[in-house]
RNA sequence: CGGGGUGUAGCGCAGCUUGGUUAGCGCACCUGGUUUGGGACCAGGGGGUCGCAGGUUCGAAUCCUGCUACCCCGACCA
């Protein structure tokens, strides 16, 4: 560790951010442009969101399964919004062997010989792949619903990226599913943007914003793209799932129909819905500190970590790790993620540091002062408060506490987000908080993409989410003053 | 793709303007000792084709040319 400090949110918000992800052992640069190695501490809190939401998917009628992660040009073409959306940034595969490079011993070159036939585009996104498969699967109302998730890579050639934020390979889940009636595939997509929104505020402790995406930045080949939208601690928003109700659109491209109960031919309608590791960059963002991660105890790799006080004395330290010990085993009892820290090469001063970086939710220290008095030292992250609490009794303090702390930290973004909302009519007002304050701002638009744009130049603020749509005769567009259509919420974004 | 910047030990950097024996510092690492209730200290030690290729020169990390990679700002985006 070169520096003991890492920059505070005050100074360079961004470069804080960095340091969080790289410091606190969560991903680092790799040698692929654009591409991030997922450390262990970092993927352990990607396997905990993927094990609830798995549950949740599951629990909602889904399963999982598996698509190719290549999909063939012709293919990739077929529903022409989405090819559309997507080309722009897309890695292709045009050969499949090398060769040892003639003129330069030890060298390879792709071999001229061993073009594809037909290129094969690594999948910025699967509906492709799965809506020509799907064609096979379906021929009956009696095979509908058909509800599949798949936990995967995918690969979007970006511009400029940002570690977890907006990586060109990134790790999701992708839910794709087909149904009978657009109604039910309606109720389906908003049912998956729940799903999302419950684990942001149960696991994540991360409340958000549901809404719908305007026109203009639905996703590629939907029909209605719902959203869920998180504030940062820089009071910008941050799109944290996407769930799309897709009409016949995929379904008429790769013909997919199914017999009615009347026996009358359909087209089938479809949802996609995904959240990505993009989460883990929202959960930093909104909970952190200058100190380092702060991690909700229910996505935490571990929620307690032990540490006992050696001395130069052998028989207090043995007598400090059996305390330790028993501790830990009263909190496997409770399920509870624990972690007894035995490495005597580090000082405790640099152990707290440590953990505090990493963002380890609750830290114990057993020590002789304290033990004396059958206590211990249980410390919070969120708060940094310090309690003594008896030792006897220490798991039940500490079982409460996760409780308290996860709570605790949804309660603080909550707060968060409430202070930095403004409700306002008047455009001046509107640039008044973009600009000076920051957050989000509620407000009326006339629905036109030409005023989002307008607002977009003058601002960078752009329509994160319709959060209702308009009957109301007598509101304004902020910016127009013609008639709203929608109360929207404005802010800048990642 | 436009504008700017940087490549010297695992990480962060100095040295380059004004070329000169063995390329330096902090952190990290290894060994030994003393320590341990908020990022320990002392002593010793290991680690470098100075981004790549060419040129100028008796001599290049340093000057010149070309290339390349990465970072930042913009356009684009989950």
């Amino acid at each position: 560790m070169s520096n003991k400090k890492i920059s505070s949110r005050e100074e360079d918000y961004s470069q804080w951010y960095n340091d969080l992800v790289i410091r606190g052992n969560l991903a680092d640069y790799s040698s692929v442009r654009g591409c991030m190695v997922i450390k262990p501490h970092g993927y352990a809190i990607w396997e905990n969101m993927k094990d609830a939401l798995d549950k949740m998917f599951k629990d909602t009628g889904h399963v999982n399964a598996y698509f190719p992660l290549f999909v063939p040009k012709h293919l990739f073409e077929a529903e022409e919004k989405n090819a559309e959306g997507f080309a722009k940034e897309c890695a292709v595969v045009t050969h499949y062997r090398l060769k040892n490079d003639p003129e330069n011993p030890g060298k390879l070159i792709v071999d001229p010989e061993a073009k594809l036939e037909e290129e094969l585009i690594v999948r910025p996104t699967s509906e492709a792949i799965i809506w020509s498969t799907y064609k096979n699967w379906i021929q009956s109302y009696r095979d509908l619903p058909l509800l599949i998730n798949q936990w995967a890579n995918v690969v979007r050639w970006e511009m400029r990226t940002r570690l977890f934020l907006r990586t060109a390979e990134f790790l999701w889940q992708e839910g794709h599913t087909a149904h009978a009636t657009a109604e039910e595939a309606i109720e389906e997509t908003e049912r998956m943007l729940d799903v999302y929104e419950t684990f942001a505020r149960e696991y994540m402790a991360l409340p958000v914003y549901k809404g719908v995406k305007p026109e203009h930045e639905k996703f590629a080949g939907a029909e209605k793209t719902y959203t869920i939208e998180a504030m940062t601690q820089d009071k910008q928003a941050i799109q944290a799932g996407t769930s799309h109700y897709l009409g016949q659109n995929f379904a008429k491209a790769f013909d997919v129909k199914f017999q009615n109960k009347e026996g009358v031919e359909e087209y089938v309608y479809a949802t996609s819905w995904g959240v990505s590791t993009r989460l883990i960059g929202t959960l930093i963002m909104a909970h952190s500190d200058d100190e380092g991660l702060i991690l909700p105890p229910k996505l935490a790799p571990i929620q307690v970590v032990i540490i006992p006080l050696f001395m130069k004395d052998a028989a207090v330290n043995n007598m400090l790790i059996e305390k330790a010990q028993e501790l830990k085993n009263q909190l496997l009892s409770h399920n509870i993620k624990v972690k007894v820290d035995l490495d005597e090469s580090k000082r405790p001063g640099f152990k707290f540091a440590e953990y505090e970086l990493l963002g380890m939710p609750v830290r114990v220290v057993i020590g002789p002062r304290d033990l004396e008095q059958g206590k211990i030292e249980i410390c919070r992250r969120d708060t940094k408060e310090k309690y003594l609490s008896d030792l006897m009794h220490a798991d039940l303090h500490i079982n409460q506490l996760l409780v308290d702390i996860q709570h605790n930290i949804y309660d603080k973004a909550l707060k968060f987000r409430t202070d930095n909302t403004f409700e306002v009519v008047d455009y001046e007002e509107f640039k008044d908080v973009i600009q000076h304050k920051g957050g989000f701002v509620i407000a009326y638009w006339d629905g036109l993409e030409e005023t989002a744009n307008k607002i977009k130049t003058e601002t960078k603020a752009t329509i994160r989410c319709i959060i209702q749509n308009n009957e109301d005769s007598s509101k304004l567009c902020v910016y127009s003053k013609n008639k709203a259509k929608h109360k929207v919420i404005f802010a800048e974004n990642y």
